[in-house]
DNA sequence: ACGCCAGATTGGAACGATCCAGAGAGAGGG
DNA sequence: CCCTCTCTCTGGATCGTTCCAATCTGGCGT
C-alpha cells in the first residue's frame, strides 16, 4: 500500500527495480503480449512490490484522454415523485466502471441554458464524452455537441428530428402505458381514463399514445376520458375529481407517479379506496412513492439499469471512433403490480 | 469557441499571439497581479481570441492536484423512502463548483467492503480528496484515509470515537426529533410513541434520545411507548399496530419516513386517518414520499444543502493544508409541517 | 553617469506517462 | 559465415502546464 507522504512509485522507479526500461514497464501494463513471459513476470512483481499505479494526469496528458464522462445534474423538482436520477446514476457509474470510465458531475451556472457547463469541461479536456439526460424538451445539446464532434450519448429521443444521427437510448413509454391498459382491461375495466401532461410534452404525448392506441385496439372508447395538465399532485387530484364527476371512469392510467398520487388523493377525498374493489390507478416511473404509499401504487418501471448499460455501450463505440451497428435503443419498461390495481 | 477537430490553443499558441512568453500567459491566468496592466490586457485579449482554456491534464500533472473529489455511491435500498442522496448530491456538486472542484463518482466492486474503491483512485492520483458518506455504522474509511493522510470530510459523526480528529459534518437528529416532540406536545398530545431502529444503530439511538429527553423535559412518560426494529414499512406497520393495541398512543414519532409510512398504513388498516382529529404521525427525512402521500407526512428535514456547504468548506481547508478552526459541524434540522400532525 | 533595487518577463527543467524510431539478440536460410 | 527477419527491449522526444532561477527593464538616489 503506497502511503501518501512517501514518494509515489513511478514508471522509472519500477523500471529500475525490475532492471528494465520505462517503456517496458509501460508495455507490461498496456500491452503485456509484447513482453517475454519471464520479463513480464519480473516487471509485474516489481509493480506489485512497489504498489505502482500509473499516474492518471500524466497518462491523460500524453494520450489526450481522461476516461471521464461528464453528466450534468439538473435540479430535481421538489415534490415530484420520481427520483429516477438516483437509480440511473448508480447504474451509470457501475456500467462506466466496467468500461474503465468514471462519471464526473457538473451543474450549470444558469440552469435555463441547456448548453451551459459543457463548454468549460470540453475546452479544458476534462472529460472525453458526455451523457445527456435532460432531453425532455427539445435537445440543443445534441446538435451543439455533434457540431463539435464531441462523443456523447443521449438518454431520450430526438423527438423533433427522429432521423438525427447521434446515438441515443430511450424507454418506450407508449409500450409501457399500453401494458398498463392491457392489465386493467384484462381485469375487466372498460372506462379507463388518461391523466397526463401538457400537449407540449413529447414524452407525455408518447405515453398517451400508448393509451389511445391500446384502448382502440381493444375496442374501448377514449372519448371524454382524457385529461392533460401539469406534472403535479394537485393537477392529478383535480383532474381525477373532474373525470369522476363527469364520466365515471373505473380506472386511471397516469403519465407519472406524481399525477397518480394526485388521483389517489382524489379517491381518498371521496372516501373511496383504490384497488380491486374500487377505482384502479396506475402510475409511471415506479418511484419510491409508488412503493411506499398504501396499498402500493401499480406503476410502469423504466429499465434504467439496462438504459445505462446501453448508453455505455454506445459511448464506448463513439470513444473508439467505431460506428455502432445500432446507435439507437428503445427499451421496454415493465409493469410493477401493486395494490391500486 | 474552439472546435474539436482544430488544434486546441495552448499556452505556447497564446504566447506567440500576444508576443510574450509562455510563463507570462500562465501568470496572466494564475497570478494576474504580477503583470503590467497593459501586458495583462494584451494577453487576455489573445486568450479570448483563441478561446484558450488551460489543459487540465497538464496542469494536474504539474501541480499534482486534480481538483476532483471522490464520492462513493452505494446502492440505495429499494423501497426505503429517503432518496436523500439525490438532494445531497446536487448541493455537493454545486458547492464544489464554487470551490473550483468537481465530483467524481465511483462504486465498490465489493459493496460490503467499506474501503473498496478508495485505494485505486488514490493511487492513481485521480482525486485529491474524498467525501465519505456511508458512516452509518462505524467508519473504517476514516481511519484508513487518515492514516494515509488523504484529505477527506465525512458526512456523519464518528460515533464510536467522538474525539476523532478528522473533519466531519452531521445533522443533529436528536434535536430534530425533539422538535417533533415539541410540536406534538404543543398540540396537546401526551402519549407520544417512538417507532425507531435497532439499538445497534447509532443514528437511531441518537434520534431516539431526542424523544426520550424532550418527553421527560415536558413531564411526559415514555414508558411502554417505544418500539425498535428494521427500517422497513412492514416493521413500522406492525409496531404501530402493537402500540395502538396496547398503550394507545395519540401520536407517533418515527426514526424515518419509511417507518412512518408503515405507521400510516397501520392507521389505514384500522380505518382511522392520521391528522389533527386522529393519531398524529411525524417522520424523519422529508423524503419525496412524505411530500406526496396524502395528507402529507410531517417530517424532520435535514439541511442537506448546508451540510454540503460545510463539507466543502472543511474540504477546502484540508486541501489548503489549513487547520480548520472548527473541524466539526452539527447542523440543526427543521420540521416540515403537513397533514399528519 | 553609475550602481542599486524592485518589478516584469523569460527560458530551461520538470511533472510521469506514451509514441516512435531504432538497437540488440537470436533464429533461420542461403 | 553472413545476411535477413522477427522478437524484445531501449532511449529520446513529447504532451501542456507550472516551478524556478536568472535576466532584463526602468526609476531613483548619489
Amino acid at each position: 500500500m503506497p502511503a501518501r507522504h512517501r514518494a509515489m512509485a513511478t514508471l522509472a522507479t519500477v523500471a529500475e527495480a525490475a532492471g528494465v526500461s520505462r517503456q517496458t514497464v509501460s508495455n507490461a501494463i498496456n500491452s503485456p503480449e509484447l513482453l517475454r513471459p519471464d520479463t513480464l513476470e519480473r516487471v509485474q512483481q516489481a509493480i506489485a512490490e512497489l504498489g505502482y499505479t500509473p499516474n492518471r494526469a500524466a497518462r491523460n496528458l500524453r494520450t489526450r484522454a481522461s476516461h471521464l464522462v461528464g453528466l450534468r445534474l439538473d435540479p430535481a423538482v421538489e415534490g415530484s415523485a420520481s427520483g429516477l436520477m438516483d437509480r440511473f446514476l448508480h447504474s451509470l457509474v457501475e456500467s462506466c466502471k466496467e468500461a474503465g470510465l468514471h462519471v464526473l458531475l457538473f451543474t450549470a451556472e444558469d440552469v435555463s441554458d441547456p448548453l451551459d457547463g459543457y463548454d468549460a469541461l470540453l475546452a479544458s479536456a476534462a472529460v472525453d464524452a458526455f451523457v445527456v439526460t435532460d432531453t425532455y424538451r427539445g435537445n440543443p445539446q445534441a446538435s451543439w455537441l455533434e457540431e463539435r464532434q464531441v462523443p456523447f450519448v443521449a438518454f431520450g429521443r430526438p423527438w423533433e428530428d427522429p432521423q438525427a444521427p447521434f446515438p441515443w437510448v430511450d424507454v418506450d413509454g407508449r409500450a409501457g402505458v399500453a401494458l398498463a391498459v392491457d392489465h386493467l382491461a384484462d381485469r375487466g375495466h372498460e372506462r379507463i381514463a388518461w391523466v397526463g401532461w401538457q400537449k407540449t410534452s413529447y414524452i407525455g404525448e408518447d405515453r398517451r399514445s400508448g393509451w389511445v392506441e391500446r384502448m382502440h385496439e381493444r375496442g374501448l372508447s377514449t372519448t371524454r376520458l382524457s385529461a392533460r395538465g401539469d406534472d403535479t399532485i394537485e393537477f392529478g387530484r383535480r383532474a381525477a375529481h373532474a373525470l369522476l364527476d363527469s364520466d365515471q371512469p373505473t380506472a386511471f392510467v397516469c403519465a407519472s407517479d406524481t399525477v397518480a398520487m394526485g388521483a389517489l388523493q382524489a379517491l381518498a377525498d371521496r372516501g373511496s379506496s383504490p384497488g380491486p374493489d374500487g377505482v384502479a390507478v396506475v402510475g409511471f416511473d415506479d418511484s419510491v412513492a409508488a412503493q411506499v404509499v398504501p396499498p402500493g401504487l401499480t406503476s410502469v418501471r423504466q429499465p434504467l439499469e439496462e438504459v445505462a448499460v446501453q448508453i455505455v455501450r454506445l459511448l464506448e463505440d463513439r470513444l473508439a471512433m467505431r460506428r455502432s451497428d445500432e446507435p439507437h435503443a428503445i427499451l421496454a419498461p415493465e409493469l410493477r403490480l401493486r395494490g391500486t390495481s
